[in-house]
DNA sequence: CGCCAGGGCCATA
DNA sequence: TATGGCCATGGC
């Protein structure tokens, strides 16, 4: 509908919280496990769960432990059987490039995508989440709180995780700084605003949907007790 | 106590 | 293609 609301919302973003230059890692692999054990988990528990591998957080290290120590590792992170055995997966992918972040990034975004897509445990969001992050491809990353949002502007993304994907893409520009802050910011000012009734100081009160509701609500009650 | 968190797989229709 | 059950921990 409105051509510069995205923008317009990516601005109002990022003038309140800046420049993010995202993921919480120290490593690219270390955006690879994160990406794996965030998967409807609190980030939270996949901290505590990182933190567990101590020195050991590197793909040789995951390659040449044990599945069920693995297991063990994560095990704050939730669905740790299935997650030890998606790690297992994807390290075996990034082994295939020799742990080579710089040989990865040489090859077409495509044709990466549909390899982390086909290894077990990597869906959309997490194969779209190690592109942007662990490697820099501009591929942007929507997530339950990128449609969240979406659910509360009058932009018209259409459904579906592919519609949202090419909406974003469509409406900024290809560049992976952008898509990088822009999904951090999404992240950051949801858990800090979209929770419960937490509209209070979001920088996005003007426009958001539900923070409008909310206002005209207060409003309303002031009036009547007035 | 129940709900949910930066999903994805698989069976079923 | 589109639902629904399942995976599991920790914070609130």
């Amino acid at each position: 509908m409105d051509e510069e609301l995205l923008p317009m919302i990516y601005e109002t973003l990022l003038a309140h919280y800046g420049e993010l230059q995202w993921w919480p890692a120290k490593t690219p692999y270390e955006v690879i496990v994160g990406a794996i054990l965030t998967q409807n988990t609190s980030w939270v528990n996949v901290k505590t769960a990182i933190a567990n591998f101590g020195a050991n957080l590197s793909p040789e290290s995951v390659a040449n432990t044990d599945i069920a120590k693995l297991a063990e590792t994560i095990r704050p992170a939730g669905f740790f059987n299935r997650k030890a055995a998606y790690l297992k997966a994807v390290t075996e992918w990034f082994e295939r490039y020799s742990y080579d972040v710089f040989t990865i990034r040489q090859k077409p975004l495509s044709k990466i995508r549909a390899e982390l897509l086909s290894i077990k445990g990597v869906g959309q969001e997490t194969a779209d989440s190690i592109l942007l992050y662990a490697f820099g491809f501009p591929s942007f990353v929507v997530d339950a709180y990128t449609v969240l949002l979406c659910n509360r502007f009058p932009v018209e993304t259409g459904k579906g995780y592919a519609a949202v994907k090419a909406y974003f893409e469509n409406n900024l520009p290809q560049n992976a700084k952008i898509y990088n802050n822009f999904h951090a910011l999404i992240v950051i000012n949801a858990k800090k605003h979209c929770r419960k009734a937490a509209c209070d100081g979001c920088p996005l009160s003007e426009t958001c949907g539900k923070c409008r509701l909310i206002r005209d609500k207060n409003l309303s009650n002031t009036a009547h007790i007035l």
